[in-house]
DNA sequence: ATAGTCTTCCGCCAAG
DNA sequence: CGCTTGGCGGAAGACT
């Protein structure tokens, strides 16, 4: 098993485990704190080379986002394990949403160094490209550089460039859920997947951007590092939580929290914070001081779905949630995500996943390995 | 796999 | 009168 050392944690032998990780080359097991050889080493080692692309459409939360992730990774560590660049996609100065513009380090023509890990920051504004050759310098730029590099991918509308450029061929992939189906519609040779944050298929990444881009850069944080260090950056960005790529886009949860209607709308986040509670019509009903009839007829017009379906959803979707926890057995996660047996909970999923939470994990698990690993 | 029990949902109707 | 509310009962289906 191969190790890298940490410098994160007050334990006396804290290690961080990953196979085919950035430390991969000279993996042994390490005591905390390291040793001053080791520190000296990891000081010598070259950083991961990470260039963002922005295009014009580029939002910030999908440029900074994910560079705070990479600045805060190196920041655990004696030297920088990355080197973050955003490069843009047109001029040097280049305008971003909100009005703001910002001057990159250069533009993508003038770029000519080394690139290990190369991203396409996109934003809701985007626009299909039009085919003239400044778009197809771009595009034949990408084509070539994410041959080059180790792995690639991209935020939000950033996956739509990659499309153009064929890099997305026969590749599953996700974009915001906003622009999926245009995406699907436009580039008919990519597999759009609807229900995910972010999506990695070999060594290609695509993320539905917002804060996913975060989501998606912690992922590639661990890949290089191990969950450790990925989990303290989350803790340090005070992420309510760290969200696997499988979680859906528009989560049950959020649009609970988005519901501002009267006692039903205070009543859907006391739901989703308490699913352990009897969430039965009547007892809910009572919570909000109704009748169970008239409870259900408001709550069937203003959430539309009925109350039962409701509690279901939110349920099954913090399951989903729990079983990326590979510590609880499936009868804990029915207890922690408020079922009342594992044969229900079992039942309910996989009626409305087509799969039952057991293979649902096995796949989790599958697709976090086999890692391309960095060559040095 | 099955049967008995419980819960949910919804149309209907009367009362406020 | 128009609208909301709450109770009833049966059908569907979920649970044990």
């Amino acid at each position: 098993m191969l190790n890298s050392r940490s410098y994160i944690g007050k334990g006396n032998s804290v290690t961080v485990r990953r196979a085919g990780s950035f430390w991969a080359q000279n993996a042994r097991q390490t005591s905390f704190p390291p040793s001053e050889a080791e520190v000296a080493e990891d000081a010598a080692r070259q950083p991961i080379d990470v260039v963002i692309v922005a295009l014009s459409s580029a939002s910030l939360m999908n440029l900074f986002g994910p560079a705070e992730v990479f600045a805060r990774a190196n920041s655990l560590f004696p030297a920088p394990v990355y080197r973050v660049r955003i490069i843009s996609a047109a001029a040097r100065e280049y305008p971003t949403s909100f009005q703001v513009t910002l001057t990159a380090e250069s533009t993508y023509r003038e770029f000519k160094q080394e690139i290990d890990t190369l991203l396409v920051a996109g934003g809701l504004s985007w626009q299909s490209p039009l085919r003239n050759s400044e778009t197809s310098q771009l595009l034949e730029w990408l084509r070539a550089n994410c041959a080059r590099s180790r792995r690639y991918g991209a935020f939000c509308t950033g996956g739509m460039m990659l499309a153009e450029a064929g890099l997305l061929h026969r590749k599953r992939a996700t974009a915001h859920w906003s622009r999926l189906e245009e995406m699907a519609a436009r580039y008919p040779d990519v597999q759009v997947l609807s229900d995910r944050i972010f999506v990695r298929d070999g060594n290609c990444y695509t993320a539905a951007g917002g804060s996913s881009a975060i989501d998606l850069a912690l992922a590639l944080v661990e890949e290089d590092l191990g969950g450790e260090v990925s989990l303290e950056i989350a803790k340090q960005m005070v992420l309510f939580l760290r969200r696997s790529g499988t979680q859906p886009q528009l989560s049950t949860t959020l649009l609970s929290q988005t519901s501002q209607i009267g006692s039903i709308g205070n009543l859907l986040v006391w739901m989703a914070d308490n699913l352990d509670q009897d969430l039965s019509v009547s007892q809910l009903a009572r919570r909000v001081a109704m009748s169970p009839r008239n409870f259900a007829r408001h709550f069937v017009r203003e959430v539309g779905k009925t109350p039962a379906r409701h509690v279901i959803d939110l349920r099954l979707e913090a399951a989903r949630r729990n079983l990326a926890h590979a510590r609880l057995s499936l009868g804990d996660v029915a207890k922690a995500s408020g079922f009342g047996s594992v044969e229900v909970f079992r039942r309910l999923f996989t009626k409305t996943f087509g799969t039952s939470p057991g293979r649902y994990r096995d796949r989790l698990e599958n697709v976090r390995a086999s890692v391309p690993a960095r060559h040095f």
